[in-house]
DNA sequence: ACGTATAATGCAAATCTTTGCATATGCAAA
DNA sequence: TTTGCATATGCAAAGATTTGCATTATACGT
């Protein structure tokens, strides 16, 4: 496999902005350096980059793919319907339910970015509160 | 929230699926009986009864959400990247991986549909075989 | 250095999904 | 029944993502 200018392109903005990402935030922030640069050219190097478990995609509810780097460890997010709120949980979390459902199903599993969706604790008492304002 | 008769009838043809259907597939469904249904009103139906907990949305992979009927209990799905194979596990072997999450986080999970992506047994064979074959 | 196979890219079209706005419909109170 | 309100729907447009095909660039063996 040979080295993509765009994937190079990809990995620095990636890197740089240390944040989740929609593939047309990568594909503005790359325009810089390769103007003339395509979309789909922008979606299948970021696919080959997840294939290659470098990136993660995930869908965190926001009607748009968000791209991140996995270089500084494997993580995972808790997502919250109500405000949005996303937090991070490390993947030590994550470890053995995952080494539990491989052994049991002899399955490798390859996901590196779980999202989980839910209510916060903030927004938990929120619900309680305005059961008690009733 | 009044009842819809296109959610009505999205209910009717996934429990009588019993399978994955994509909203296009949905959408071909309920036509039969309600001509003149328009695509979005599928998409907007789905994704109340999502929010509502009755039916699951899940990316396979597959390049298009594939809905399913959540009625007959939770279960989660482990997909083979090679050949596109779809296992089933129970929920029973996520529940103390999410409670645990939950305790730890303060965190109410909703998410109740895990897709885990990987590689199934049958393919880690072939890749050892090939590898061998060298 | 040369030729070839493989992979990456651009472009345009197709597909999938969401959204804004106007309209229609069902439900509950008057 | 009628009225008012919230929700569901249709329609069309926009947005997001994928794909087929032709072209270009790169790596690798010779």
């Amino acid at each position: 496999m040979r080295a993509s200018s765009v994937e190079q392109a990809i990995l620095e903005t990636l890197s740089k902005e240390h944040s989740h990402l929609t593939s047309l935030q990568v594909f503005e922030e790359i325009r810089g350096r390769l103007p003339a640069v395509n979309q789909s050219t922008v979606y299948r190097a970021l696919e080959r980059l997840v294939e290659q478990g470098v990136v993660s995609v995930s869908d965190m509810g926001t009607h748009a793919a968000v791209y991140e780097l996995l270089t500084d460890g494997r993580h995972h997010h808790l997502v919250c319907q109500k405000c949005r709120r996303v937090m991070t949980i490390g993947h030590e979390d994550v470890q053995s339910f995952f080494n539990a459902i491989q052994e049991k199903n002899h399955f490798q599993i390859v996901t590196n970015h779980l999202i989980l969706f839910g209510i916060c604790d903030n927004c938990q008492e929120n619900v309680e509160n305005s059961r008690a304002e009733k």
